[in-house]
DNA sequence: TACCGT
DNA sequence: AACGGT
């Protein structure tokens, strides 16, 4: 793997375990066994890495969300699908990444932000015209403020506030809020696939 | 690696 | 004091 690779992927996996404040500049080129000055030399500083990190997971993103679509058999399915990949992604990443992003790199979290709001929620709207096509979503919703809330969703998984971390996890609060998401969505068709899914995600 | 500026 | 940058 060529060396700008690898300083990619080696901090990307240190940005997870520890998030970005923590990790300093010194912490990265001693993990990778070479010097800060050959960091420097394939990034223009700090804000320059931090970026690229970022943007080559949500690249990844794209491309699983792609994989999901084309895998899921129907709508419904697809849901879930994204739910057990977000549930795995959220194990892996220190909660600590986002709140780094958003406090010291405001030019990358912005890069996430429009990354949400373009593409995932492309996502959501394909995904609820393709419930919509297969008979398994209400065709009386209006897509736009459904996705949009559907988006504020899954925000609201990371509010400290309402959801407190000691006494929540994440994944439980994903799966119970998904769950209120469909049944507010589905027709009873889609109802009965809610029901088969939920039972093989349980076994 | 040592060093400087913030 | 710690950390980005040289």
């Amino acid at each position: 793997m060529e060396l700008k690779e690898r300083i990619i992927t080696s901090t990307e996996a240190l940005f997870c375990q520890y998030g970005i404040k923590r990790m300093t500049m010194d912490d990265i080129a001693k993990h990778l066994g070479i010097s800060k000055k050959t960091i420097y030399l394939h990034f223009k500083d700090k804000e320059e890495l931090v970026n690229t990190v970022v943007a080559e997971m949500l690249s990844r993103e794209d491309c699983i969300s792609e994989e999901n679509e084309a895998e899921a058999e129907d709508a419904v399915k697809e849901i879930f699908l994204v739910v057990t990949h977000l549930q795995d992604l959220l194990s892996k990443m220190n909660p600590m990444l986002f709140f780094d992003m958003q406090k010291y790199h405001p030019k990358t979290w912005e890069l996430f932000r429009n990354y949400r709001y373009d593409y995932v929620r492309k996502c959501i709207e394909k995904n609820l015209q393709r419930g919509i096509d297969e008979g398994l979503f209400r065709k009386e919703i209006n897509m736009e403020i459904i996705s949009i809330m559907r988006m504020e969703q899954v925000d609201m998984i990371f509010n400290q506030v309402a959801f407190a971390p000691g006494k929540y996890n994440l994944s439980q609060v994903m799966t119970e809020i998904t769950e209120h998401y469909l049944h507010g969505l589905c027709t009873l068709k889609g109802h009965k696939l809610i029901n088969k899914y939920k039972q093989i995600t349980e076994e």
